[in-house]
DNA sequence: TGATGCTGCGTTTTT
DNA sequence: CGCAGCATCA
């Protein structure tokens, strides 16, 4: 094995690397990156030739296995960055273990080019070589609803009826058969009949061939494209084999067949592959994932080595043994005992609530009380199986006026905005983009509706033309209403004339100039409703993004795979999502609320998956409890009201798993008796809100700080940024002990209100800014009218969401 | 083209 | 029960 004895190793590969000094110097580097892993950890990384399966456990340091690893090949000289393939499944992934990497190696190294996601990697290949597989280079990549659009006129075309056969199944078949690695000829016949009457694969076929033609490519194509590029073209296939000296994958639980074979072709020559990953952690099997993948790794890759991680840096002991006894419980597993030297800590709790109103109310209870305790909200997350699980939460917080953020959800790159956006510049890039033009021709609204579509589509198909030049042609005919023709004619000189402009101007100019000479940017400014102001925050957040790149085409060529939208974590605020998204992250503190029979495990699993997914949902409650650092908190409603019905459910199985010792029952801190419940907290509360001084970390001071980022786009942030200051806190004219809380927060909320500017100094007083009757806009909720008014606690009726009760820093003037 | 009413559905999600 | 997506009507 390689022991730090580099000379021997460095000479028989490395080009002379420099003099004696330079050798002491990389000879001291990595003694520092080596010296903080252990033994295990060592092994992975020192492991460098043939195949290596690292099954590293929940916390155990797999990124820092990985990035070290990198690290090491490069600073032993066994191959240069351009010569090691390293995948991931997500881009922040790909982000993270660049940084990491670069920190280790120094600054000196120039980027990884084939570090990425198997699909950003995948795009590079294919754009290298894509008229192999019948593409232009510049091919662009549709999102799940141009395809979608797309299957939907072949099914038109077929004459199917889109009721019972549904475009949106069939994407979704066509997903899976990718993800499986299955060309439409290879569909088994028995899942190809089962749509639209045995038209499946036909249908597959002809979306294939539609593509083509399209120039166009959806997400699974990056993998299939590459795969039959490379079974087709041995002497690609073979350069590609020959460059990668080094192949790495992370996550490899996660990966599907698609992936697999992929990662076989471009592996097995070389040989020196390393995948990691944790059979414990795979939870993404209904979307194509086969654990099978890390289980016959073995098989797979003959000579394979295996290391196991089961040293758990993250959580303290009763959490991590809560972990580990309920993941026991799973037959398919390889199989790790994960360990730790850290303190017992706190055990795992488990809460019974009644219902999943009163399963909020504790949770929030206790992250105010952590607060109080002087506990940053950005270590605290709340963990959902289902997101319908969020809205309880979100409703409460924002009447406690909690900060919180909602993690997942629509993709930035997914949201109607930025694809129209998009649509529009890949239009003025490329006019022949049909889905492009078709996804703008109407909006924003210009009166060219189906029937001018229809027209267009007809002669496009006739003459086997692009819908852009159709529309050329039939607007010098009579075959339009003189509206619409006007309309359409003014619609192509302006994408003309913007085309004409792209070799002038710079291309973030010609985005600003098309958005809002198309009139997009005002239609979002005259709508009215709750999310439009971010929507145009979107479109300028695009704009930003664009300056990275050197044109509109390399930007295009980029954006779809790239693009994400940042979370804003520079401001304290409690973090919700999902357990699936929770995957990859650590809190110091974990709420996991919902432990009930149906949905979690959720019914669906069991019903369709049986033991296979009661197995995948235990992965799942393994994955929430190892996010957790030092606390861990379960929650269980007796009631839950399921499609508008309340019925009552049984704790989660998962809470007969967990072992007895670790485990603490706890009672309700927001009480069963509903109103009055607060009892105990009240007083204590109440005194300790005078303690609240005015230093930068109190809950004010923090709640004032993300207000005034939220509101960072473009309002007036420049005057209130320091009016924001902490101002005044809890009041104490309030006598009844059970509103101390809220005085508190009244108090602490008092602040964000001088971003009005003219009410700086009202806003000490204690009566709120807002009256009854006053319109308000809310950031959540949208539009409303204040219907009463408690102090800072505001009544509102909001046009959509119906009666909230809100506090009035979180509102502004409409 | 917008408004209204009806039907059907209701877990998790990256690229 | 509540919403989204669709169809139909004014």
């Amino acid at each position: 094995m390689a022991e730090p004895d580099k000379l021997s190793v460095g000479t028989e590969h490395q080009p002379q690397p420099g003099g004696i000094a330079a050798r002491a110097m990389a000879a001291r580097v990595e003694r520092a990156y080596l010296a903080g892993l252990n033994p295990e950890q060592r092994l992975a990384v020192e492991t460098l030739h043939g195949p290596v399966l690292v099954l590293a456990g929940a916390g155990t340091g797999k990124t820092r296995v990985l990035t070290t690893r990198i690290a090491h090949i490069l600073s032993l000289g066994q191959a240069r960055p351009a010569e090691i393939l390293a995948v991931t499944f997500t881009n922040k992934a790909a982000r993270e273990m660049k940084e990491r990497v670069s920190v280790m190696v120094g600054e000196t190294v120039e980027g990884m080019p084939w570090l990425g996601t198997f699909h950003a990697i995948g795009v590079k290949i294919l754009r290298r070589h894509a008229e192999m597989v019948g593409l232009k280079p510049d091919f662009t990549i549709l999102d799940t609803d141009d395809q979608i659009r797309l299957l939907k006129q072949l099914l038109e075309a077929d004459n199917i009826d889109e009721k019972r056969w549904p475009a949106r199944i069939l994407a979704g078949l066509i997903d899976g058969w990718k993800n499986r690695g299955l060309t439409p000829d290879k569909v088994p016949a028995g899942e190809a009949a089962s749509f639209a009457a045995g038209r499946g694969a036909q249908l597959y076929a002809a979306y294939q061939e539609r593509l083509k033609v399209l120039n166009a490519v959806d997400f699974g194509d990056l993998l299939m494209e590459c795969i039959k590029l490379f079974r087709e073209r041995g002497e690609v296939l073979g350069q590609y084999q020959q460059r990668f000296k080094f192949v790495l994958v992370d996550e490899y639980q996660d990966t599907n067949v698609a992936q697999y074979l992929w990662l076989r072709l471009l592996g097995q020559q070389g040989g020196n592959i390393c995948c990691v990953g944790d059979d414990d952690q795979s939870i993404y099997g209904w979307r194509g994932a086969e654990v099978d993948n890390i289980l016959r790794f073995e098989h797979d890759f003959p000579g394979a080595k295996i290391v196991r991680l089961e040293r758990n840096y993250r959580s303290t002991g009763h959490i991590l043994a809560a972990a580990s006894h309920l993941i026991a419980h799973n037959e398919g597993r390889l199989g790790k005992t994960l360990r730790t030297d850290e303190v017992p800590g706190e055990k795992v709790t488990v809460t019974g609530v009644w219902d999943s109103e009163e399963e909020a109310r504790a949770v929030g209870e206790e992250i105010e009380e952590l607060q109080r305790e002087g506990h940053a909200l950005n270590e605290i997350a709340i963990l959902v199986r289902a997101s319908f699980q969020m809205r309880e939460f979100e409703d409460r917080f924002v009447t406690l006026g909690l900060p919180y953020r909602v993690i997942g959800g629509p993709r930035f790159y997914e949201r109607a905005e930025i694809r129209d956006a998009l649509a529009y510049l890949r239009l003025v890039n490329s006019p022949a983009d049909d889905l492009a033009f078709e996804r703008i021709i109407n909006v924003p609204k210009r009166g060219l509706g189906d029937a001018t579509l229809q027209c267009l589509h007809d002669h496009a198909r006739a003459r086997r033309i692009p819908l852009f030049e159709a529309a050329r042609i039939i607007v010098e005919t009579e075959e339009l209403k003189a509206k619409p023709r006007t309309a359409l004619r003014d619609l192509l000189a302006t994408l003309t004339r913007w085309s004409a402009q792209l070799a002038a101007l710079p291309h973030t100019e010609i985005a600003e100039m098309v958005l809002d000479e198309s009139g997009y940017t005002e239609m979002w400014q005259r709508d009215r409703s709750a999310d439009a102001a971010g929507r145009l925050e979107n479109l300028k957040e695009l704009i930003r993004s664009m300056e990275e790149f050197e044109n509109l085409q390399g930007f295009l060529e980029h954006i779809a795979l790239v693009m994400e939208r940042d979370q804003g974590e520079d401001v304290d605020a409690v973090s919700i999502m999902t357990l699936h998204s929770a995957k990859g992250l650590e809190f110091d503190t974990v709420f996991l609320p919902g432990w009930e029979e149906g949905l979690f495990p959720h019914q669906r699993a069991l019903d369709e998956q049986g033991r296979a997914g009661l197995e995948e949902e235990r992965r799942l409650a393994h994955v929430g409890l190892t996010r957790a650092r030092r606390r861990a908190k379960i929650f269980f409603a007796t009631t839950r009201r399921i499609r508008g019905t309340w019925s009552s459910t049984a704790p989660s199985r998962f809470l007969d798993e967990l072992p007895v010792a670790h485990v603490e029952v706890t009672e309700s801190k927001g009480g069963f008796a509903g109103m009055g419940g607060y009892g105990g907290y009240g007083p204590s509360r109440f005194d300790d809100a005078t303690a609240f001084g005015s230093n930068y970390t109190t809950p004010g001071w923090q709640r004032a700080q993300s207000r005034r980022d939220r509101r960072n786009d473009g309002f007036d942030e420049a005057a209130d940024a320091d009016a924001a200051a902490p101002r005044q806190r809890g009041r104490a004219d309030r006598s009844a002990a059970a509103r101390g809380r809220e005085a508190r927060q009244g108090g602490a909320f008092r602040s964000p209100l001088t971003i009005e500017g003219e009410l700086v100094a009202k806003s000490t007083g204690t009566v709120s800014p807002f009256g009854r009757g006053d319109r308000v806009f809310h950031q959540k909720f949208g539009y409303g009218e204040v219907t009463f008014v408690d102090g800072n606690k505001l009544t509102i009726l909001f046009d959509k969401a119906g009666e909230k009760r809100v506090v009035d820093s979180f509102v502004q003037r409409a």
